[in-house]
DNA sequence: AATGAATGAGCCTTCATTCAT
DNA sequence: TATGAATGAAGGCTCATTCAT
């Protein structure tokens, strides 16, 4: 809980620099790293281009700040959430219910992560992806701890390794999500975490 | 069926454009699309560019016609899966198993397929995406009548749609391939197939 | 002989002009004019910038300042020692002397003398070397002047006309300068000055 | 003595590649590398810039190469001459009298190689100067065996090390080079030769 | 008066595409 | 028909200079 006193001046300069980000985010996540150009984000933000260069090194370097701040807010959010108490099922519940909010609340930036986590991108030539892909799987050793716990205790029959069961949540849950996505009125999504748990929980074969 | 006899030179003409493609995709797949020239592409193909401007109109051009031509191929092909006799269950094991297969075959197009159906990749200015979004929900759809039909006679459970259904399965095949991708000897893949259908069969909850 | 009483005010300004000097000759040798930023020169003079732009117009009025103030403080030293009573012989002795010392010690100028009164340097667009060279050439008329009436009363042979002696003359006092810049080591400056009036006074070809 | 065939092709790459240098050296020595833009050297050139960038990696590198093949050039005549049959006496004259010629019919050359080798220019990030610096001493060296052989066998007097002889009469004829492309009406060249020769054979002081 | 953040013109360089041979 | 040299538009980035505080 940082509480560090900033001058007006910093506080200032944070302003800029979150504006900037915002409408590289903007035009990244509409457009793809390779069609957006630096001057059209200094527009978008309305700053000199020199400007922009006074904060981000270059192209890259914007781009990568972007990603992994953004990387950074929705890890913390999704591990308070897994870190709150609760039974394993109701974690999962937290979890299903908290990561689709968040997602559909940051869109633009969910289609960056989703490009830069399971795509091919080369948008950055040293590996940005890499480096998102590790934060990932530590992310998702978490959820992972949930499963561990639940099959320990017998809440959840042993089908799968846990980190198997972590990911095949998450690439169920981004699976919706981009359902939705792509046609919100056929595919709404409030009723969507109970399907997808559902799916989960139950299985497909009757008992 | 198409069985038109095609003259040598015809013939030629085709495995020339084959060549063609074949330089590409690794390149594109190695590289991305913005990180390829399209020098590069002639000269791994061993053509001239001007040859190249012959049988495919500009980058852009090129990079679709490689896409959808694979697509093609994987879809023929899963779709002959489907399409076999056998029980829902037989079927579902019989995807599982050629999708986990083609994929792991054909490495190379899949990063690109990925790139192209999950992420923003923006590598085409008029959304390929889009096409091949299309594309890929109407195969969704014949996944999802085997779905249907399971559920119909009772040997599945009506726990969602046939559609989430079949977009459930196949993020999840997905998401398997890409950890087997980054870690092939943690995540070896002989065992997936059965871990997935697993998953989705028996349910997390003891019954 | 200015005495005029400089106010607390002036006096400060003058010694901050000479600080952006000081800082400016030191950069602008080390890396060349085009290779320095007004920024570097502000920040190693411990100014901000703008106060940079209250003292001098630009980068280049800076430049020039800088290469007239030194030019004028070299002129007026060595036009002292060739108006200083003694021999033609005495004179040139102590010329070559005061010259070689006067150079060593102000190593960074020397650099920005030589470039842009020998180079092309093109640091500046109108011609500041022009300027430059037309002192020089005036300062050279000085020290024909020794030549000449070395000359006239016999002391010296007529061997070219004054002008070309001091042209002569100081190019090897240059030369031998850059050779013990380059080698410290081994050409070793003390014993040079008898050296270049040697080669001057003796000739080659033995009498 | 090469004699390899060149293809028409190689000819005429090699013919477009002298153009170029050309228009570089022409514009260079006119107005500094610095104030000489790409765009300038391809129109000068009659090319487009793209073309330009195939024949030389960078603008650097295209300075570099010119330097370099006018610094060949000129060491390999200048070698030639001194290697003649002749006396010391007239080995000196020749090389005098070829120095004089060549620098005289290369002006704009003459301008970059006193910029690189006698000031300091960081045209080029990594020292060209300190290579051009080198091949010259190493020429030099060449030249100072003109004096070694005269002093040892009593031509000449020993009045210097041959190596300061050599850096003494080079710096002279440059000197006097400048002198000329100054004020060329007033200090024509054709008779200064013999007066540099003079001044270094005869002596100032009577005998 | 002093500051230094903001500006944006201009430069180097790349690469998709054309077209003369 | 196949070639690949030539093209030049467009993008990333720098840095001298200004001006509001």
């Amino acid at each position: 809980m940082k509480k560090t006193k900033l001058s007006r001046r910093e506080r200032e300069k944070l302003r800029q620099r979150q504006e900037m980000l915002a409408a590289a985010l903007e035009l990244f996540s509409e457009k793809g790293y390779h069609n957006v150009t630096v001057q059209e984000i200094a527009e978008k933000a309305e700053f000199a281009i020199g400007t922009l260069y006074k904060f981000f090194q270059n192209k890259e370097d914007l781009y990568t700040a972007l990603v992994l701040e953004q990387c950074d807010n929705f890890e913390s959010a999704l591990t308070k959430v897994l870190e709150a108490p609760g039974t394993e099922i109701e974690k999962l519940q937290n979890y299903v219910q908290g990561r689709s909010e968040k997602f559909r609340n940051n869109l633009p930036f969910v289609r960056l992560f989703l490009a830069e986590s399971k795509g091919i991108t080369f948008n950055i030539k040293a590996g940005l992806d890499e480096t998102i892909r590790k934060r990932y799987r530590d992310f998702l050793e978490k959820l992972a701890l949930v499963f561990e716990s639940g099959i320990r205790n017998k809440r959840f029959r042993n089908i799968a390794s846990p980190y198997q069961l972590a990911v095949a949540l998450d690439s169920i849950i981004d699976a919706f999500l981009l359902l939705w996505l792509e046609a919100p009125e056929r595919y709404p999504y409030p009723e969507d975490p109970d399907t997808i748990l559902d799916i989960f929980f139950k299985g497909l074969t009757p008992p």
